[in-house]
DNA sequence: GCCAGAAATATAAACGTTTAACTTTTCAAG
DNA sequence: CTTGAAAAGTTAAACGTTTATATTTCTGGC
């Protein structure tokens, strides 16, 4: 087997120096087109592909984009805790055809995910990172703010400097499920929402007092959670808030992960969907058509922005203005059950 | 901002040359203690990492673990085509301590994945690889071996040399599976399996041959399907299936979101489970106690078998033989149903 | 004290690339 | 034909490491 060719390869076979390869092969107008097209029809032939760290240490570039991504417990199977992988199928997608690749780093804390963040930007160990599970004054935003570093995040943020994002338009999801469930005549509605330190479960919240408010029905805290959105989650809170002296006739769940631990509870209870109470739920995937039964959901395919992503990151590295790069989805609502209650 | 540190400015700070900075910070026992210590020192009051860059060009390591998945269609969001995606965390969670990073290629097709393989051994763009869906003949794995590369499969192969391996004991779940259900009397089991070319369908599907054949029951194939393991296919066999003259009373599903395909298709057609027909799941999840109502299933904590994979791929770049390195995992039946009909 | 050998450290080259600075070639205008 | 400038190409250094080879320093035996 021959040696991986070089430019010095590719050099030596056309006559030419390194330094007129290197230019060719970057595009440069200073090598005439003739010179251009001979160099790269030898570079094609010997199967010629640039060497990264050579390139690397000349110019810091990495050509890595660096997905930030924090995992409590890998050890915790729970259907839920895989959430942030479904981002990576769509990002790949996105830079596929592109030099640069994604690397993962997975850490344990949000603290945790503050100093890789910080050792990737130091070290300059990739040319942009990719953070989700934003939080309202995320410290992480903010030092790569200060520091200049490029970054995408998966959600928004509160702190007062713009950057780039992409993100479901979560008050606008609750809005829309919340005052259709007030219009089918629900008056007591639970809200199962993420941990309480996130953006966007903030963003929901806040947009789920704000149309029980317009709708002039008052707040109970009771029946409002927030926690990992998991089925066990989703079952406890079912279990805790059926025994309320006035139960919910309506549950919120923030994914369908939540939900099917929601309709677990109901069977677990022999409590009746449509009858007792009902689920709605807001997700990214397609799965609550095969619950039993099937329930209503705010539906944004995943791929779209989770490709926007990745499309943002690439145009962020070509130097454009993170306040360009900015994104809310607004999902589909799908009606798959009437969602009234039937005594 | 000061400049990165790099072993230069250890050096000067010093006093010595940056040859006794790197064998210092490589602990060759050619410099004293110390001299050793002084370094680790200094370079730990810099901050100082090792530019990979620069160990790249030189040494031609990349501290990157290349994981090649195959994704159909990126676009779609059936649940069951992100099935790689729960290996990523256990992966990363084995090496998180370990200077690798996990790097992702992403291709379209079997095709793709060997051509993709191929540039990444041929241009050293990687020290090992990781694949999985593995077929008995797998070109990649031969390919690999010819070129003395390093990698892991998830999955086994029917090679004549052998590799580096992780997998469950196919053959014995569904000898488990079914040997359970005929002891509970059934005689027609529906077997939804993966899509036929793959190494690990076809075990199953042998397995289950062998255990009808043990127990004297007729193979039927229209009891046997292969397909894309999704709630959709699930759904299609039951649909299928339950309208046979004499349709199964028990179907096993090679995954979760096939069995809860066929839930959905019980609910649909208005079948009863365990009344009609039973269903039971072997995966790696643990979402089907959450199902209505909740199935049995062979389990394994999908962190074992990924954690795994990471220990073995540091192990086979430590220089230990292939051969040393294959695991398969008996998963644990899980009973939550008695699965046995009741007319 | 001296010497040989071992131990510790230093020097310098190399990995593949890009690029500033320089040299040669080309070509149009006089 | 010159001339001079623009165009095309070359040279050489640099990025941060490692390592073969060379040099210096130490050690103990005499």
């Amino acid at each position: 087997m021959s040696p991986r060719p070089t430019i010095k390869t590719i050099a030596k076979e056309t006559g030419l120096s390194t330094a007129t390869v290197s230019k060719a092969l970057n595009g440069s107008d200073q090598v005439r087109p003739v010179t251009r097209d001979k160099i790269l029809d030898v570079a094609k032939k010997l199967g010629f592909e640039l060497n990264i760290s050579g390139v690397q240490l000349r110019t810091g570039k990495t050509y890595q984009i660096a997905m930030v991504t924090i995992i409590a417990s890998p050890q915790d199977d729970e259907w839920g805790g895989v959430g942030y992988t479904h981002l990576i199928s769509g990002l790949n997608h996105a830079i596929e055809h592109s030099p640069y690749r994604v690397v993962q780093y997975q850490v344990g804390s949000f603290q945790e995910s503050l100093e890789t963040i910080k050792r990737i930007v130091v070290n300059r160990k990739a040319d942009g990172i990719i953070i989700s599970g934003t939080r309202p004054q995320d410290e992480r935003i903010k030092y790569m703010q200060a520091q200049d570093f490029p970054f995408v995040s998966y959600g928004t943020s509160a702190v007062s400097q713009p950057h780039a994002f992409v993100d479901t338009d979560n008050s606008r999801i609750i809005a829309i499920c919340v005052d259709r469930l007030i219009a089918k005549g629900h008056k007591r509605l639970a809200m199962l929402d993420a941990n309480a330190e996130l953006m966007y479960a903030q963003e929901r919240m806040n947009a789920y007092k704000k149309a029980l408010e317009r709708a002039g029905l008052p707040l109970d805290p009771a029946l409002m959670a927030n926690g990992r959105l998991t089925a066990a989650f989703g079952r406890e809170q079912l279990f805790e808030m059926s025994t309320l002296d006035e139960p919910p006739t309506a549950y919120i769940c923030a994914n369908e992960a939540t939900a099917l631990g929601v309709l677990s509870g109901f069977h677990v209870r022999g409590l009746v969907h449509g009858k007792d109470a009902v689920v709605i739920a807001t997700d990214d995937l397609k799965v609550s058509q095969y619950f039993t039964p099937p329930i209503t959901t705010c539906y944004l395919p995943i791929s779209k922005p989770s490709e926007m992503l990745g499309r943002f990151m690439l145009r962020l590295l070509d130097g454009e203005a993170p306040e360009k790069l900015q994104k809310l989805f607004v999902p589909d609502l799908i009606e798959r059950s009437a969602d009234v209650l039937t005594k």
